[in-house]
DNA sequence: TCTATAATGTTATATTATAACATTTATAAC
DNA sequence: GTTATAAATGTTATAATATAACATTATAGA
């Protein structure tokens, strides 16, 4: 039940990514259960197919997997789904891929900081409060209050950088 | 022909505009002129439309004006023309927008750092290496390889916060 | 002037996201 | 258990954003 090592996508080359998917689900299934809203199995598969890799998924990708399963899938399903996942801060959406991932700490209200290869296209999420400090300190200068604070930061992760092709999904 | 100061569209209740838009372009033409590279009237015309104001211009917008002064304007029109004004940092892309704002220091290679007004939809860039230096240092630690860092941050500007309407355009 | 290249025009279409209304499912009040 | 209510999902249509592909025009250099 705990939460991810912040970037352990990145840091654990073969994480067990069964557990990190499964200790999600049920994290999700608690907090929903706590704040009295329901989990249902729509968005619960959602949330799964967010988890299935740490590669940002596209509505239609996660479309598409749903048409396979459920007679009648079409874009409001899916979104829909994301807009619920992403009020309970379950996943984060990529704003420079349009694309969901989930959020290893749902509990903690934040915007994301992300470090997304170009190559293998994996996100991973830091939450460094360095980073959130140093932006708070200028924005407060100023004379702007910060609500969320995104970042999304393109680039080499260790794997493609070190010539691999990294580890795709 | 300086730079625009960092965040001068919240600071500077009323800075003059046309001189901020006018000093762009400037810097702009000599830019261009120094790297080969043309700025067509075409070119010159988006970014002076993206320059009218510190509010981010959808392409769409954009377009809207251009039609009204060109026979046949269309989507590659004003995204050929953006991709152009993208590449020799003339202008940022607001991801969480999808909209396109101009930059005030263009010869400095740099993500951007921008603050978004909730309210009245302006935007400054900030370009505050501590910051820069935060991402910098924790990225590092992850052994990932800083290419673009970008940083989005809504929430509420002086104006706004302080009751006023805030100063759209 | 001629040629090669760059820029723009033009048409069509892909991708991402939402609106609006109908139907079904779950909740909980009786 | 039945029923009223609200929540969730189904369904159809369309809006908003972006690119592909090829034709034409303009520009720079030989």
């Amino acid at each position: 039940m705990e939460p991810m090592t912040p970037s352990a996508a990145f840091m654990d080359t073969g994480h067990d990514h069964d557990h990190c998917m499964e200790s999600a689900l049920d994290r999700a299934s608690a907090i929903c259960g706590e704040r009295g809203v329901r989990l249902t199995p729509l968005r619960r598969r959602v949330l799964e197919l967010v988890w299935v890799g740490h590669k940002p998924l596209g509505a239609y990708e996660i479309l598409d997997t749903l048409k396979a399963e459920r007679r009648g899938a079409a874009p409001p399903t899916v979104y829909r789904a994301l807009d619920f996942l992403l009020q309970h801060g379950l996943v984060h959406r990529i704003e420079s891929l349009n694309s969901f991932v989930g959020c290893p700490d749902p509990l903690k209200p934040h915007g994301g900081q992300f470090l997304i290869c170009r190559s293998c296209g994996l996100a991973a999420e830091l939450n460094d409060h360095r980073i959130d400090q140093a932006i708070r300190n200028s924005a407060n200068r100023a004379g702007f209050t910060v609500g969320r604070p995104m970042i999304e930061i393109e680039g080499l992760c260790p794997h493609c950088r070190d010539g691999g092709e990294g580890i795709p999904g």
